[in-house]
Formats: structure tokens, sequence, C-alpha cells
DNA sequence: AAAACTTTGACTATTTTTGTCAAAATAAAT
DNA sequence: ATTTATTTTGACAAAAATAGTCAAAGTTTT
């Protein structure tokens, strides 16, 4: 049950990686990467298709990873979450029927 | 298949009311419930709340079909969007067994 | 045609997010 | 044990997103 930061440090220590040189890959500042990693800031998808290719990590397994995060940030401490999950799903699959 | 905005407006046109007496109601310009009503502004969790009072609607289900509607802008038209839901539910499902 | 209602867009204010940096804290290496 | 490398923290400004306000344009109802 690892939320995206926590992937993303795991697979830097597995190489042995400083900070440094994935957000310099990433392009963005080491301070920032660090708060990425526990959860302090943001990423964007772009961000993770590239460290699934720097990684050669499963890029789809790591968007999943990442979405799913989106929404228990957003949804997760809501009383009625798991309905709202399930409407969701009904939501979107009926809105790709359409579509 | 309803969204927020729609229950919104189908609740207060059952009713015949004026978006001004319903948007004065929540203390807002009527021009923004307009925008609600039809999912260019977003609307709060204490606006659910006290519409659902207001309407005598299952206080319940609106929050359901709003928080819904939130997850589904937010990762809509992923493409895995319903394997993120899925693993999303057992994240929170986990963090519940938790805490 | 007038009156009531709704929509639109422009503008400002406010809040949230992001970028950047340097110092403090921690860990690793010599 | 001290130096060196790495990570974390917090502060600050810049940028972006969101929300509030208003009036005019558009639509519907009477």
């Amino acid at each position: 049950m690892q939320n995206i930061g926590e992937l993303i440090r795991s697979l830097r220590e597995k190489e042995g990686y400083p900070l440094r040189k994935v957000a310099a890959f990433l392009d963005i500042d080491q301070a920032v990467l660090s708060k990425i990693e526990r959860g302090q800031r943001k990423l964007t998808k772009k961000h993770i298709i590239k460290l699934a290719d720097f990684f050669n990590y499963n890029e789809k397994e790591m968007l999943i990873t990442f979405l799913s995060d989106q929404i228990v940030y957003e949804i997760g401490n809501e009383d009625y979450a798991k309905e709202a999950l399930k409407l969701a799903e009904e939501k979107i699959e009926y809105f790709k029927s359409k579509v």
C-alpha cells in the first residue's frame, strides 16, 4: 500500500541516487523532490512518465499509483468515500459509452 | 446519471424558485449559482449540506453525487481511471483499518 | 412589450500552488 | 571525530487558480 512519494523514494534509493540527481533529471529543485517524496508537494503526470522511464518502472502502474493518491487525497476521509468511488466509476463508464 | 449541478437545478426548478432565492439562501451571487448549476464553478461541502436541508433532499445522496463529481472531474479522462479507482478504494479501506 | 429571470464576461480580490534559496539537520565517509 | 555529502525545513516571492462582484446581454414568461 505505497503512495507515489514512497514509490519514487524506494526506486531512487534502490539505485543509490541522491535527490540531486533525480531532481536534475526532472528539472526541479531537489528540495521540491524531497517534499514530493514525502507527500508535501504535488507532481504532475509528466513527472510520472519521465520517472517511469528513468527508473525503468512500469509506467501504467506508476500512473495508477499516482492517480489513486490524488483520489485518496481528495475524498479519502469523507464519510461516503466508498459510495462516491462507486458512483464515480459508473459515471466514467457511462461517459465512455456516450463519447 | 446526474451531476451535482443538474441535481441542484432540477430541485430548484421543481420548486419553481428563481436563482435569486436559492443564491440568497446560500449567501452567494446568483451569477455564481448559475455557474454552479452548469458546472462552471465549484461548490463546497457546506453548500451541499445547506442545499439538502433547503430542498429536503437526502443529504447522503447529495454528498455522494457531489463527491463523485469531484472524482470524475479529476481523473475521469485518464486512461487508467478505473484501475485508479480500484486502488484508491483499497487504500481508503486500508487507511481506515489502520487509523 | 414589459417584467422577471438567466447567462455571460470582465474585472478584482483572495487563496493556493509553485519556484527558489539558504540554513539547519542528518547521515556517510575518511 | 571531523569533514563531506545528502536531506529536510522554512521563509519568501512569483505565478496560477479560484472566488466574489457587478452590469449588460440574452432568454423566457406574463
